[in-house]
DNA sequence: CGCGTTTTTCAACAAGCGTTGAAATGGACT
DNA sequence: AGTCCATTTCAACGCTTGTTGAAAAACGCG
């Protein structure tokens, strides 16, 4: 099996850096030196510094909007022609990323720190979560439409943000439950993180949407 | 009434920069300029640029956790000798937030933006919000505990992770639900925000902690 | 006013930044 | 071997950064 090339390097390194002290906690030195190459690399591959942590940011969208939407596609044609339950779609939202687990390549880790670190950012969030993940939220959130029936969008749109919350938190891995739970609870632990979130946003989607 | 002191006006300006761009997101000149103030002079009165950020930081934790820890002792008096409901507790942790709505300082809202950035960020995180905010929430955490027998630590800490997660996206005011919601949400609304979030999080907590 | 202290400004420093043009290297093909 | 092109390195640029010591201004008080 062959090395990554340096390219690819350069794109692994900012992922884990930026991913941990943001866009501009990181130098293209230190990326350079991480990945082991010279500085004058990135620039060549990726122009401007905005430019790498474009692709850096971009790399891993697709094949991870297509897991999650395969996965939905499975529950809707396996319930079918019932709508899936609320259940199913937030396990079908959040179990492809476990992938992240099995996988012994930290880059998916550090990717999903990285979209933590965007959609929580003032600075980045707006634009850059809308263009590469807006189209799969509403496809999820029209799942739930018709799990829900007669629940209103705003009820929706609140309970995903609040689904949205737990999951950036969890890609974030600030260790903080770790301390607080004294070891019982690791944040490294993504399948422990989804066992109890899936029934915790089903019954809260149910609350808030399902009045009757 | 009086002007606020240089020293307030760097403070004030540092805390609306840092939120919105991170710590290394900001220089000094940039605040002092806001601020109106030469860039010195952030040295003189804070040291280093990471005590500025420090002081910041810790400038209103004490008044948000005694606000805070005042509506839980609420809740819990009224209730006595029997112990609050989830619904109280969540309630009693979210609504002191709000004070942020009616004041017509922007401080607030841009210092609950900081500990959005903080406490998603691993560098930051973990030290800086365990010091000033652990023992609050372990309180909350007892609280929550009374209120459902039985619950095991490792499920009670997980949803206080799920709800801290949607308590921080709504902190960050990304704006993100605004679009994703096509204007029905405004993320600058926190008192929507809450409504939304007590009977969810609260249905949350009694799914995943009271299994009977 | 005049003196001591605090606050504020000014000017400058060394260090590190992103970026670039030119040189060097390497591999593919004739 | 020699030519072409993509890749990589080298060296340096102009600029901004955080920080500091000394000068200046403002303040409190007799």
């Amino acid at each position: 099996m062959s090395q990554p090339t340096k390219r690819d390097r350069i794109l692994d390194a900012a992922e884990a850096l930026f991913a941990e002290r943001g866009y501009d906690g990181v130098t293209l030195r230190q990326i350079a030196s991480e990945a082991g190459v010279d500085v004058a690399l990135a620039s060549y591959h990726f122009g401007k510094k905005l430019d790498l942590f474009n692709a850096v940011f971009e790399r891993r969208a697709e094949a991870l909007n297509r897991s999650r939407l395969e996965a939905l596609r499975q529950v809707q044609q396996t319930s079918s022609p019932a709508f899936p339950t609320v259940e199913q779609i937030i396990e079908a939202f959040l179990r492809p990323l476990e992938l992240t687990q099995e996988n012994a390549d930290p880059g998916w880790r550090h990717y999903l720190a990285l979209i933590a670190y965007v959609n929580n950012s003032t600075y980045w969030g707006k634009q850059m979560m809308s263009k590469l993940f807006d189209d799969l939220v509403q496809e999820f959130i029209a799942a739930l439409r018709g799990a829900l029936p007669g629940a209103s969008d705003e009820n929706l749109y609140w309970c995903y943000h609040n689904l949205s919350g737990a999951l950036t938190l969890t890609f974030a891995q600030t260790e903080r439950i770790d301390t607080l739970s004294k070891g019982k609870c690791l944040s490294s632990d993504f399948q422990a993180a989804y066992d109890h979130m899936i029934p915790f946003v089903a019954a809260g989607f149910r609350q808030v949407c399902q009045k009757n």
